[in-house]
DNA sequence: TCATGATACGGACTGCTGGTCCGGTTGGCA
DNA sequence: TGCCAACCGGACCAGCAGTCCGTATCATGA
């Protein structure tokens, strides 16, 4: 545990991120990538690929927080609209419009990811969802009060979800720009009262 | 095509029907309840469970359909507040508290139902998604107008979500009637312009 | 530079899955 | 009762996530 992670320990671990994102990329759908798949465009056994990454969960889950993990800088610590110094009502909208962006952006990954298996919990279960569900939650209480708060939130991140975004753009042909229109028209409208 | 079924295909339809309802009312996860676990239960082979049903995702769909009848059956033709003779606004509330209370009722299935994996776009990509989705739309639309009806009308489905629902029930020890009254709630505020 | 032990590697292997196939059985009609 | 289409069941298949362990590689101290 006090030791460094050797070299070709690194180097492996990058190819398995690379190879892993380039997959569910370009596949079709998350579950046609299989983790042999994975080893195999990264040049790497099995094995290594599941000592590092312990399962096929944990794999997605650390693609996805290399991805996520500009936004969460900005939210976090960034200028307005996405930083602390915005107010509140502002700042749902904007961290809602950035997520939606990051999920289209990243649709097949995102997909991935929200997949559940109904043990698991699908992203409920996911420390990101509730961090996130908790930021808005108390931004959204400081707008309309702490008692509906936490299920606004909910309703809200619920609007965000990768396979409804998919549903509307690939299945209804919405445009991106008229998705986010009416997403920051329905954050509006919702956080008035 | 013409023939009639069977009197030994109708009796092992049923059977299978029925073991495989109460395995997933009864299991933890829907991802635990295997084929040949409904075989072995309803005392049929594999073969003829795959005959029958052709693939697991039907099999999930008929028993979802069996569960879903009544209330469709209410809604399509119904005394209010569920039927065709209940002012819009109403109606849309009645429906989704409708919906709740069947997933809260039958969650283990739902959640079998609900789960995607990415290509067969999970809930999305049914009919009976389309048909609520379509009816709530027109619903919604004379109450605010035909533009953003659609996507309100998805939104508002998305509340519903059998995992969503889990999550605020089991993870958050939200109470039936608080459920509820959030979303009879939300549904009066957002149809209100 | 080299010896050595800790660390990491890789692919054969396991157990399980959804789904197929076909020889044998059964139901229903004449 | 005899016949055949319809139906049955479980052995079988390919592919999956995840494990195991003999072998190769890295980093360090002399």
């Amino acid at each position: 545990m006090v030791g460094e992670e050797r070299a070709d320990a690194a180097r492996n671990r990058k190819a398995i991120l690379k190879a892993a994102d380039e997959l569910f990329a370009t596949s079709d759908s998350p579950g046609g990538v299989s983790m042999d798949d994975i080893a195999r465009a990264a040049g790497v056994g099995k094995g290594t690929l599941f000592r590092r990454f312990g399962d096929r969960r944990n794999l997605i889950r650390q693609i996805y927080a290399a991805r996520l993990a500009p936004l969460r800088e900005r939210i976090e610590s960034g200028p307005p609209p996405l930083g602390p110094d915005t107010p509140p009502r502002q700042r749902v909208a904007a961290i809602i419009d950035a997520i939606a962006v990051v999920k289209l952006d990243n649709a097949h990954l995102m997909l991935a990811l929200e997949e559940g298996d109904g043990a698991t919990s699908g992203i409920y279960g996911s420390v990101d969802y509730a961090n996130v569900h908790g930021l808005l939650r108390d931004l959204i209480a400081t707008e309309i009060g702490e008692v509906r708060a936490g299920w606004i939130a909910h309703v809200v991140l619920a609007t965000v979800r990768a396979d409804l975004l998919r549903q509307m753009v690939e299945g209804e042909g919405m445009s991106r720009s008229d998705l986010r229109s009416n997403l920051k028209d329905f954050i509006e409208y919702t956080l008035h009262h």
